[in-house]
DNA sequence: ACAATGCTTCGATGGGGAACGAACTATGCG
DNA sequence: CGCATAGTTCGTTCCCCATCGAAGCATTGT
């Protein structure tokens, strides 16, 4: 019988869905609510709280404390490095799926993430994006940059951010490991691509399936 | 709601305490048969089965049967460094135990690490390494430098790769929280220092206690 | 002061899974 | 063969904890 550090602790906190897709959330760097972190994990308020509560006492998280909201963020880079090498393992041993049937290969392409794209797409976007300077990113923020409210005019988004949220905000791509872009301008941006017609959802899945036409647009778009 | 990697039921697998003995007990890197791990875990036979089984479905072990014995491993390094990251959380955040013991101190010197040297020991042979530009380590990856044949011929290591398995990776340390050499070279210079009987394992632990002699005659070698 | 929003606490419910004893299978030994 | 050792499977019991609705605090806005 063993004694030591308690890993059985800290593993069961990640053991629960629920947690899981709050830390996974949070892996993109920046804190989150607790009613977004609710909504990340599909569970409700009350239970999200109480999840949180767990992972605060377990040393996972921080919390900072802003008026009538309250940011929870990853306790530091080494809490981080051990999700990482969850996923690894998850990534890893999680193949035994029997061969990736369209709808995976859809998913990886562009998916809905919460409110905004994810996926391959996604990810060539905010490359793109940082590439062209309208975007820049630092180290793992993202920020406007001088030329991004015209640059977003002309498509027919508004960057000012009237909601508390961050307008932008790098969320972390499974699929493609590495970041894509959140916040309200990834939401605007999923909302422009559904309302002009240049994709569709799937019924019942996140994927996104775009038109030949519409892809077209998005590219020349987001891409040109 | 997030998709992805099913990193919750990984960290589940590990998130109970009987499991979570068996893992530690194996990462001590030779497989052991089921009644050494319900041994280990504090639990009985049947119940180690069980939770061996599902260690198994979960894809984190190894088994080979020998006529009535079957022994179970770590299925492999990635695993074990996932293990190490998770300790190292739970080292970091956990119950700052009323003074640490010798026995403490000891792992923090130097330890097994699945197949390989960590601790305080294994951290500053790869700095000594990466000063001396025999290896060179790029942001998290490790390479062999241009005079690394050369000089481990020296030491009677052969640097050649067998295996598909890498020659060098880095696996972050939860006592220092830095880098230590893992990878089938990390494996050698462990079976080397047990070899030329410079340490002794510590038994029904992961400490390596090194000679007096054995740590002047390791320091020479791999720090001076 | 009152309403609205964001979040936590409380209490009740239900399901999942960890535990063990007993019975069963498999390998080795005389 | 029969007996012993090593492990797994089965069935039962029991406890923990994830879940949600309702109610309670706290902060902000009007």
């Amino acid at each position: 019988m063993r004694e030591g550090p308690d890993i059985a602790r800290i593993a069961s906190l990640v053991g629960d869905p629920a947690r899981a897709n709050m830390l996974t959330a949070l892996m993109g760097g920046t804190a989150l609510t607790a009613s977004e972190l609710a909504l990340e994990a599909g569970v409700s308020l009350p239970t999200a709280s109480s999840h949180l509560s767990k992972l605060m006492e377990g040393g996972l998280l921080t919390l900072a404390s802003q008026g009538r909201h309250r940011y929870y963020g990853l306790a530091g880079p080494q809490v981080a490095g051990m999700i990482e090498a969850i996923t690894g393992v998850a990534a890893a041993v999680g193949p035994q799926r029997v061969r990736p049937g369209p709808r995976d290969a859809a998913m990886r392409a562009a998916r809905v993430c919460y409110d905004h794209l994810a996926g391959e797409q996604a990810v060539a976007m905010l490359d793109r994006l940082v590439g062209k300077k309208v975007l820049i990113r630092d180290d793992k923020e993202i920020r406007l940059g001088p030329s991004a409210a015209a640059h977003f005019a002309e498509i027919g988004i508004d960057v000012e951010s009237k909601a508390r949220r961050p307008v932008c905000r790098a969320c972390l791509d499974w699929s493609v490991r590495r970041s894509h872009l959140a916040g309200t301008l990834g939401a605007a941006i999923l909302d422009k691509i559904l309302l002009e017609k240049w994709a569709r959802r799937e019924k019942d899945s996140r994927a996104v399936i775009f038109s030949p036409m519409g892809k077209q647009a998005f590219e020349t778009v987001f891409l040109g």
